[in-house]
DNA sequence: CATGAATGAGGCTTCATTCAT
DNA sequence: AATGAATGAAGCCTCATTCAT
């Protein structure tokens, strides 16, 4: 059959990295082993390494694939809506519903890529930094619109609200109750915030 | 001289802290090597054994005693302010003024002390939700005073406002070119989104 | 070939164990380094770790099966002889046998074998037991017989036995003129001194 | 007072040989740490190394002085008797004594001297042999009295009595239930089988 | 492409020994 | 003489990476 091989080749290729997110979610990037993967990716140690370079690729390609994804999923969903104030609160419902859906992902992608820059030589988390855009677009969008206070600098304004998001899903995740952090509340509650405390009176 | 043999220990114990929180805000703590830590607070490799158990230990260490005095100073700074609204406002202020203080502590405690629970076995950070528990106890004297809105719920906001604090606390330490985040706009931009969005109208 | 990689992995194993008797026998175990015992079995260190848990798994795994392994030689000797007498001539002829056939691993049975209990946590060394209940069921066979005393107590029997054979082993291993005590003369005049000292006149 | 300083010296000289042979009988040689025998000692770690060049010299001291005494006190018991038979069973009974006597330090001196070559380099454990030179000695002087058999060689003969002496005095140490090693009986039966196995009939 | 046994560099930690007080 | 804090050499072990099959 036709593309089967590469077929093949991609499947080993996600199910490493899915293992991956699954271990290192678990164990955090130090003290996940390159057996650990392996091992629930069905693979031997050294195939791990005919995909890629060495134990931090794995990491970085879970950035860069994961994040643009997940980027374009959110981007999809705003495209729908038209308004600033509505955007703004789909973008934070968005969140919630990605890292409920991928939870291990976002304790990778929270945890992992924070740190990562201290562990990873040179490393820019340039795909963060396009996720936080679509935040501070929408602020300005907001504001050209005349709904967004004009004093508000989106830039310090998107770091602010992606860390209540992040912070609020890490405890999320980290929660054994989970009931604790109902995601319909704390999304109301945190969108409820934020516009109140953005836009004009 | 009497008490010259405490001091001294003391000394070194504090230069290892010291040393460490150093090493690790620099490399993150699975990259910091004992032997790095012992040559900045220049003692032996096993020097370090005698005032601590074990490497884990050391960042155990760190998070206990630099977080009760954290948590001492800004208790402090806000017994002289009354008012739920100026109480927050100080407790945000306080925050980015510690963190400029001691901006390599500031990055240990944010980034290990967050994904401590991974690594350290039944680590609970405690410290960090007694910090915590300063804003929402703000939270409900403003709800009590009528001056905040009744809807919030303190322990969703406390989440909220912490991780806000930190995403920039840590977007200040990485960047750098700080003029870009300067705190007193920061403070201020963030203080008010808040309060904002917090008040009753 | 089938079965080579089977083979070469029992290859390599023996050789480690082989590494290890001959390492331990001459400086005794806590002073054989891994590195020692990985040089003389041309291996990498970290292969050892391949085969066994740890250090101390290496020294029980030669008690288990090399014991075993004497055992069943010993056994197997006596098997082809009748009558108490000879039968304990036999066992005393073939504990030399072995001791010169196998110095080395002589050596590390014997000295480590019964320290091993002080250091290493809750080991009993069971298969030293059952050598030496060889020993006291031909005791108990002679007693049957009506051809050895019947006052003498075959657990008390067995350890003198073993104690002389073990020293005089020890000192044929230790000594550098081993002529000095000749196997024949040595079984011989021990065999002698036990069989009269224990037959009915 | 005159002496008194040489008193005290001696003193905290032989509290640490005490300390040591305590706590090496407890965790064998390797295992003892100076801080351990300085600790149950009662001085501190450095005052052991301004009575002993090095932890080595103090397994030596043992070795040399206590085996001194032992043979001191073994030789005088024997002055008293006279015919090469009450003498052989009065040096078995005395080893028996002595060992209940100083469990301790007949551990040390049985499992640690016996490997002490091993470890140590060079070193010939010259007052062992002292100790079973009585033991030749008696052989020889029952040979020449016409009540020991002649073909029997005291060199070797006296490893053989050694060994089995030896063998279930470290029993009777490791057993927990130390009656089942009841030393009267023990005693009665190794002297018993020994001199038939010797005497001329 | 796939395997997984083998490698060996390097870290944490211990502990005999030293030396300033 | 006595102390015990400090030293630092050295060992066990882990694990990312390689390579022969």
């Amino acid at each position: 059959m036709a593309g089967s091989s590469k077929r093949n080749q991609n499947d080993k290729r996600t199910r490493i990295i899915d293992a991956a997110i699954q271990v290192i979610a678990e164990k955090s990037y130090h003290l996940a082993r390159i057996s650990d993967i392996a091992k629930v990716a069905s693979v031997a140690d050294g195939t791990i390494y005919l995909y890629f370079k060495n134990k931090e690729a794995i990491l970085l390609t879970i950035f860069e694939e994961k994040m643009e994804e997940l980027i374009g999923i959110v981007r999809l969903e705003l495209d729908a809506i038209t308004g600033a104030e509505d955007r703004l609160l789909c973008f934070i419902e968005q969140h919630f519903i990605q890292v409920r859906r991928h939870p291990e992902l976002a304790r990778v992608l929270q945890i992992e890529l924070r740190q990562s820059s201290h562990f990873i030589h040179d490393y820019r988390p340039e795909s963060l930094w396009e996720y936080l855009k679509i935040a501070s677009e929408i602020i300005k969008e907001g504001q050209e619109e005349g709904v967004f206070r004009p004093d508000i600098d989106p830039f310090i304004f998107q770091w602010s609200l992606f860390g209540a998001l992040d912070e609020l899903s890490v405890q999320w995740i980290l929660s054994k109750k989970r009931e604790r952090f109902p995601f319909q509340q704390v999304a109301q509650q945190i969108g409820s915030v934020f516009l109140s405390g953005l836009t004009t009176k």
